[in-house]
RNA sequence: GCUGCCGUAGCUCAGUGGUAGAGCACUCCCUUGGUAAGGGAGAGGUCGACAGUUCAAUCCUGUCCGGCAGCACCA
């Protein structure tokens, strides 16, 4: 930590281009914009300190690099669609004052803001909101950063009935800086940084969609109502954006299956699909695809059974932790439940404990187009996205703990190049790392993401962790690639697992491992 | 599963407390060497299901089923 120059030192910025300014005291973002040009301090947004987003009023008190940050830059458009998730907020208080506000960040084409109120906001709503919004825009008002302690914050926003906003607060950690941004009537707690004022955001943003969303993403809490907008930097890149909408619905494979009469679906089987001549010879063509490319990878392909009775799920332990989403029926005149199968994994385990296995058996890879089901939530399915009714192609490599590494990479360089072969170029890897409940030692944990980091680096690849978003029994590499309306979908997934093959017996020896890949 | 919206002809949708309409598509006929062309005729719907209110319900109320947008979930 450096220790604070006198306040009266000179201070040298040093701007992206590598150019130096020195003032002869601490100066405000907006100070130095104007010392630069005329024109880019009225562009200004905010500004960038050693890396750090802030204030254009915020005071520069010592040696910084420094960037003005206009919308001409993604971090400014980001700030714009902040700044419109607050002004949303406060023509929400505006029109309908009973309505509590919670939080609304920026994302990717816009930004949200969630609301709890008794009543919900009607599609006509969104119309009268947006108008709002327009004339707070329009009004330029200042945002004005202020800093309160931490009971006074808690005690005004408990005062003026902001619960969810009183929570946050007593969440935030003791010492934090509790601080506030007010624009005109309305106030709200925000790290910021926001745009020096209102009118910054110009009238490149629309309300788009009404939906729930629970509080803290928790299902336990109550739901809010959340309305989202989009916002960009001009009217014009709005305009293009909600073409590009329209253009991308043309394309919606729900559509694009009905009018080529390449499958439907209906009423009486949620969830599954009725593939027609055309679609399905697709569908084949795509699955002999696959196992052109898994058999030289070394794939060798089985077959395991539909119907499984729930002895062998209860050992795998799919009965106690996935059995609320499988199908179960009854056997043997109702003397038996069995279980349909969900995925591979138990059944791939059952081939491997066949006969002796030598650890020179390994890598030993089961791959399968496995016919499977999952009850999944109603609400979850999608078209042909998600579904009850699919099939699996997934492998499941059986290895040493020394080949892990090298068979994950193998696995990632198989898969991206089927991605590319399908035309898919955009494509976000994550890796979800150890989630709160878990199985197994943190040493183990240690070793399994190590290897997953390792064989990403080594085949070249920039991920993203997923903190706490792993399975129980181990992390995953997650591949998530991009619909024609922007939305992303996870699609292949790496699965490190230390568990099922003990789970089910499956072990050689104590350095056996297995990696799922799917 | 949760919140909101929706469920009328093959598709896109309008509509009303007294048992239904448009455009496109379809069938037939006619016109036209301007091609998602023009004209005429026609077929096609127990208005998602079940209850209730009512003299009467596609329209109002409730329950259920399904879909859409999110959220949650996605061993």
């Amino acid at each position: 930590m450096a220790v604070s120059p006198a306040a009266e030192s000179p201070i040298t910025l040093t701007l992206p281009d590598g150019a130096t300014r020195v003032f002869e005291g601490p100066v405000t973002g907006a100070a130095v914009a104007a010392s630069i040009g005329a024109g880019l301090a009225k562009a200004a947004l905010a500004i960038k300190i050693d890396g750090q987003m802030r204030d254009l009023s915020r005071v520069i008190d010592r040696d910084a690099r420094i960037a003005i940050v206009t919308r001409e830059q993604p971090e400014g458009i980001e700030l714009l669609r902040h700044d419109a998730a607050h002004v949303m907020a406060q023509a929400v208080k505006t029109l309908f004052p009973e309505t509590q506000v919670t939080i609304g960040p920026s994302i990717d084409t816009g930004f949200y803001y969630d609301f709890a109120r008794d009543q919900p906001f009607a599609l006509d709503d969104l119309a009268k909101i947006e108008e709002k919004m327009r004339e707070i825009v329009r009004a330029d008002q200042p945002f004005v950063r202020e800093e309160w302690p931490r009971d006074q914050a808690i005690a005004y926003f408990e005062n003026v009935g902001e619960h969810y906003k009183a929570e946050i607060i007593r969440d935030l950690p003791e010492g934090e800086i509790i601080s506030i941004y007010r624009q005109g009537e309305f106030l709200d707690l925000c790290l910021g940084p926001h745009a020096p004022s209102t009118g910054k955001i110009g009238m490149g943003f629309k309300l788009t969609k009404l939906a729930g969303a629970y509080w803290r993403g928790d299902s336990r809490n109550p739901m809010l109502q959340r309305v989202y907008g989009t916002a960009w930097a001009s009217e014009k890149e709005l305009a293009q954006y909600l073409f590009q909408l329209e253009e991308a619905e043309k394309r919606d494979h729900r559509r694009i299956g009905r009018e080529l009469d390449l499958f439907h679906l209906q009423e009486e089987a949620p969830g599954q699909v009725f593939w027609h001549p055309k679609g399905w010879t697709m569908f084949r063509i795509l699955e002999n695809f696959i196992r052109s490319r898994l058999e030289p990878a070394g794939y060798d392909e089985v077959k395991t059974p539909q119907l499984v009775d729930q002895s062998l799920f209860k050992a795998s332990g799919h009965w106690d932790m996935y059995g609320a989403n499988m199908f179960k029926v009854e056997h043997d005149e109702g003397a038996r439940v069995a279980g349909i199968k969900p995925m591979n994994c138990p059944g791939h385990v059952q081939i491997f404990r066949q006969g002796l296995k030598s650890y020179r058996d390994l890598p030993l890879r089961y791959s399968e187009f496995g016919a499977c089901h999952r009850n999944e939530p109603s609400g979850a399915l999608h078209g042909i996205m998600r579904v009850r009714a699919f099939t699996q192609d997934d492998a499941h490599i059986f290895c040493t703990e020394d080949q892990v590494v090298s068979e994950c990479e193998a696995y990632i360089r198989l898969q991206l190049g089927v991605y590319k072969a399908l035309g898919f170029d955009k494509i976000d890897v994550k890796l979800a790392l150890r989630p709160d409940e878990r199985y197994g030692t943190d040493a183990i944990w240690d070793r399994a993401e190590g290897s997953l980091r390792s064989a990403l680096d080594r085949a070249g690849l920039p991920y993203t962790d997923l903190p706490g978003e792993g399975a129980f029994y181990g992390p995953k590499i997650e591949f998530h690639l991009h619909d024609a309306i922007g939305r992303t979908w996870q699609c292949g997934t790496l699965q490190f697992d230390g568990v099922l093959p003990e789970r089910l017996d499956a072990a050689i020896s104590a350095r056996m491992a297995s990696a799922t890949a799917r």
